[in-house]
DNA sequence: TAGTCAGTTCGGAAACAATAGAACCAAACA
DNA sequence: TGTTTGGTTCTATTGTTTCCGAACTGACTA
């Protein structure tokens, strides 16, 4: 029922839910841009593309294109890859690799309980409305960490 | 042996921390100066403060301090009490309010979940590798998800 | 009624981030 | 050797936040 839908179509979709991924920019804090290139590069039915592919699909200049590839291989959410006799890379998403995203939380939280097992240390009165939200704050902290341990465990996610 | 600590020495500690708070301006994304509101009336032993022991005590504009301690308000971080025959407003961090940090987390990851269902269904051959990958997605984002309902039972958060 | 107190609101300056444009460069090719 | 291809790098430009100062307001007070 659902089936009867052209490829064009399907493909004017995919590319809303790239503009939606722009959005909502994406995993953790990112640019519109990169955003949309990992849509692309995730939700089309194409599974690689060129740096020029995705100059001219998005309609963002070449500088742009450029540094924010560059940035999402930093940051591990992308590669490339290369064909013999081929000067083009072509650029797809890295399967797996929320790691990433889950790293910076960890920090975030770790750099955050720091902060306020100090700040605890130096309440003169630890049963104090604001100790005692304190002491809140460090076990909610400790179970996220607790989470991240198991998420890890549990997706078992990918090493080098 | 860690307790000959004068009380000044340890308001300065104290206020050093709260100088952190704000660069590592908190609990998902506020700024420098929400991160030293909250700073302030959370780690210092004095519990409540009025706006202009805010203004005094972190050197910023009355105006910054009003818009300010009004946001953290309505994001249900701070809020302040009163005394008969006191016009002014003494504030105070809420205690046990990560619940609205974990709410805005929460929709987060069911926009993006509903991205990339939406993603899912579009593709061609499911068992591609950007298919596959979002199908990866979709499987830790639930268990995110569960790790949220969790956390809210664990921590059964304040009601009203 | 004027004056103070406890803030709020309104512009705008300063700082910062995102994107573009144009010049540049290195590898391959003719 | 010069030219094309596939990008990169280096300033602008533009847009967005953050914060301040100054003028304002409304409740109380003398």
């Amino acid at each position: 029922m659902q089936d009867i839908i052209t490829d064009k179509e399907r493909e004017e979709k995919q590319s809303e839910l790239v503009e939606i991924m722009g959005r909502i920019s994406c995993r953790g804090g990112g640019t519109a841009l990169s955003g949309r290139i990992l849509g692309l590069l995730s939700f089309l039915d194409q599974e690689e593309f060129t740096f020029e592919e995705i100059v001219d699909r998005l309609k963002i200049s070449k500088s742009s294109v450029s540094t924010t590839l560059n940035h999402l291989m930093e940051s591990d959410r992308i590669e490339y890859i290369t064909y013999p006799g081929d000067r083009k890379r072509y650029f797809r998403i890295k399967v797996n690799t929320p790691k990433t995203f889950i790293q910076t939380m960890r920090k975030y939280i770790e750099r955050f309980e720091n902060v306020n097992r100090a700040a605890l240390e130096l309440k003169k009165d630890r049963n104090s409305r604001s100790a005692k939200n304190i002491q809140a704050m460090l076990k909610s902290l400790t179970f996220w960490k607790a989470q991240i341990d198991e998420y890890e465990k549990e997706f078992n996610i990918d090493e080098l």
